[in-house]
Parts: C-alpha cells; structure tokens; sequence
DNA sequence: GTAGCCTACTGGTCAGACCAGTGGACTAGC
DNA sequence: GCTAGTCCACTGGTCTGACCAGTAGGCTAC
C-alpha cells in the first residue's frame, strides 16, 4: 500500500452522462417497453445540452437495442423491449473477426441444445409438446411440396420453431437466446452447402424422424435419452462438414 | 406465389451506410485492430456527408466495440480488437431486463464449464497445465493473507484465471467468451453474499482443493472425472442460493 | 360522411463555429 | 549535442441554427 492510489481521470462526455440516465431508466423499469421517450428538441433542454449529443446518445441507446426513432413520428423514440438481435451481432462479429470455427460453434450447440431437452423433458407441458408437433409437421409439408430453395428455408424455419419450442420448455432463457444466435450464425455458415446437398430429401426426413423421437422421449419424460438423441443429431448433422480433429472433439462430447 | 414479392422500403439513414462500410472493412480484414481511421474531417470528405453523420457512424461503431476515439489524438479512431464488452454488457441488460434467475445462469454454466474441462482433458498442454497450478498458488495466497474483502477479491481473480486457463486450454474460444461473460454477471449477484458469508474461510479453502483436484484429472487426461468434479462443484457453489425447484433442475443436470 | 389538404410537429442532415486537449516541430538554453 | 520549453496545427467534443422529408391529426370542402 504505497500511498493514495489515483485513477485515471477518465473525461466523462455528455453524452455518456444522457446514455447512462436512460439506460438506468430503461433497466430500472421507470420505462418500460412501448412508451416514448420525449421528443430530442426536448430532451436537450432537460439535459441541457445540444442537439447533436442527444442524438449521439440515442444513436448509443438504439446500437444497444434499446429505443428505436422513426423520422416524422410526432411522438419521440420509443423504448424497446429485449431483443436478442444484439446479442446476435456481437456474436457473429465474434465468430467473423475470432474466426470461430464450425466445430466450436458445433460444441457449443450441441452441448447447450442437449441441456435444453434434458431440462425440457423435466417441464414440458402439453401446450410444449403441441407447438413441437405442429412444428415437425410444418417440416413435413416443407419437405413434402419439393425440394427447391423456398422448402429448404421453410424447412429451416420450422426446425426454428421446433428448437425454441424446446428451448422455453426447458425455462432457461439464456440457453434459449444463445442457442438461437448460434443456430442462426451455423445456419448462415452451411445454408449453401446445404441446399446444395444431392441428397437434402434425405437429410429432411430423417431429419423429421429425429424430432419425432425427441417429442417422444420429451412426452415419456426421458431427459437423458432425449438429450442423447439431440447430441448424436448434432454430430450426425455437422461431423461430415468438420476436419478430423474437431470431430474427434464434437465425438468426445457425445459421451 | 401471388406475383412479385415486394418488400417494404426502408429508409436507409445516411450513417447507416457509413457504418456498413466502415464494419464491412474491419470484419473482412481490411482495416486491422491498432490501425487508425481517417479523422472525422477527412472522413465526412471521403463519404460526402456531413460531420455529424460522420459522428454518429463513429458512435454506433464504438458501441459495438470495433473503435475507439480520443480527444485530441492527432490520428483518427483506433480500430480495436475484438473484446467481449459488447457481448457481456448485452447479456448483462439481458439479464437485467429478462430477469435472468440465479439459476438458469448456474445452469448454463454448469454445462459449458464441464464441457469446457473435458475439452481441456483432451488437448491440455504444460503450459496450461502450468497456468492453472499457478492461479491456485493466486488462490492459496489470497486465502492465506486473510479473509478481508480485498481477499475474496484476489480469490475471485485468481478463480477466474484458472478458468480462463481451463477454457483456452479447451481451444473453443466460444465458451471461453460466454462462461467468462456469465461469471462476471454472477459475480455481480452474489459477492456481496459471499463476501459477507460467515464460513467463506472454509469455502475458500475447498475451492483450492477443488480446483487442485480438476488439474490431477486434466493432467490425467480424465475428461469425465473432471466434467464431474466441476459439475458437483457449481452444484455446491450454488444450490445453497436457490429455491427448491430450481435447485432440483439444477441437480437434474449433475447426470 | 368522407376525401383531401394544412399544419405543427418529428427525426435526419448539413454547415459553421468554438473549445480543450494532443503531439510533433521548433527554438532557446545548457 | 542534448534537453526543456514553447508554439502551432490538428484532433475530437459540443453547440447553434438551419433546412428537408416524413408523419399524424385536425380542418375544410365537397
């Protein structure tokens, strides 16, 4: 202990200070999604500053996620409810400029999407349980009208449904986002192969096949086998796609 | 298919261009983390906008953490390396915003930090091995000073560096991102309760052999051992803070 | 009663100005 | 020759004032 110990004065910008009062406002609950902020020629008179930092604090505030304006709107920017998007692009930004590979995004996958059924199998209800069936049926129909590029995004789609249905069973919202973003982050990595792939019908039925297992093991309330499904699924989907080592590491996690 | 598919027009702001093609150079490789942009001037001339479009571009930029700018500087914003602020202040307001429970941040970290030791089991090196060791000497020291807050703090530190350890060691950038950005956050929800807990010596002191006894199981090279050990040691962590049922969710994952 | 216009707002953008701070060039002193 | 100090060109941060296009609600004329 040698002495006082100074920090770095660190300038405080304004509209640092304007970000924080309304982020306080926002996250404390004072506003709540929907309501509106007021107008920015007004808001530079309660803070009392210029026009140009309200507006770079809102342009802080809505990269954040949490208000969004509209030009013309007689009222002023209006607060947001928690979106993922955020959460979605600073994790592709990550994978982008990290470089993540496919078989860590596979690890994380298939790791977070077994949790999820495990937890969901203990949780479900029957409301769970119809929205997953609905969703498999909609990638039946997917798979049933053709095989074009339009069936394999609705098929993707219903295999979205079918995951976050999963997902709020299981009650772990985090688990929920997470396994979101990364499926869309995969989804933009192998969309092309993909839909390319000679043989996609084959892959969309047994694709339906697994997730009609699944709703079965989720309605016999057997987490363990429903999680151990979801795990071989995740290596059966992407092992091909991965180098050996990273699939000898995705083969290590199937247990 | 009803004729053309149009698409509703968005306004495209003039910053949001800018944006787009100031991120497009920095995630392609373009401009790399150290480089400098042009100054605000300069830029407001190469894009033939006004200053402060120019401004707020570079404001939704910092947010999303790709530059910084300092007053001053006689070169322009600094293009950064990728960190994971962004990601862990979205998942903070998530937290915040979602109400996250205590659980379901126990969950998701139960899970990937097993997943992350038995990843580790398989591709650790001396090295690694040689960083763990020396953040439990961090923890024994911590511990063997006394057990005033500055103490539990060093612990804290030295804890997560053994897990920082752990989870590059597990070679999935991934996880190592998200279970460093959840620690944090749970950080923040039980310090105070741990610091203030009247048997936090004891604790302590089964977190060194805790964490001693996951390095014999890596150094072993055995990952479901050491998968088990961090598991049962989440469990003991926090199951003392949570309701019933979430606490039996939480041992449903134990296996 | 309704279609259309009018108007009072909104946010988006620009131009120009000033300030405080930074860092490099330049210079005076040793 | 080298250092300490000054100076200056330039930076980002902020404010002012202005204009435009878009929106919504009220008003008017049919």
């Amino acid at each position: 202990m040698g002495g006082p110990r100074f920090e770095p004065v660190r300038a405080v910008r304004a509209y640092e200070r304007v970000v924080e009062q309304i982020e306080e406002a926002v996250e404390s609950g004072a506003l709540t999604p929907g309501e509106r902020l007021p107008s920015e020629r007004e808001l530079m008179v309660q803070f009392s500053v210029g026009r140009s930092t309200v507006r770079e604090a809102l342009r802080v505030l809505q990269a954040r996620g949490l208000v969004r304006s509209r030009p013309g709107d007689p009222n002023g920017a209006e607060v947001l409810p928690f979106s993922p998007v955020v959460l979605k692009k600073s994790m592709t930004t990550l994978a982008r400029v990290s470089e993540l590979s496919l078989g860590e995004l596979a690890q994380f996958r298939m790791v977070l999407d077994a949790t999820a059924v495990l937890l969901a199998a203990r949780l479900r209800t029957e409301e769970h349980l119809a929205e997953m069936a609905a969703a498999v049926e909609d990638m039946k129909a997917a798979g049933a009208t053709g095989f074009g590029a339009a069936d394999v995004a609705g098929f993707g789609a219903a295999d979205t449904a079918f995951h976050d249905a999963v997902a709020r069973a299981g009650g772990n919202k985090l688990i929920q986002v997470c396994t979101d973003v990364v499926r869309a982050v995969m989804a933009g990595l192998v969309e092309d192969r993909l839909a390319r792939a000679p043989d996609r019908e084959a892959l969309m039925r047994r694709g339906v096949a697994h997730h009609e297992d699944v709703i079965a093991a989720l309605r016999a309330g057997d987490g363990p086998l429903a999680a151990r499904l979801t795990r071989q699924w995740t290596y059966d989907s992407y092992a091909g796609h991965l180098p050996a080592d990273e699939r000898a590491a995705l083969r290590a996690l199937l247990e």
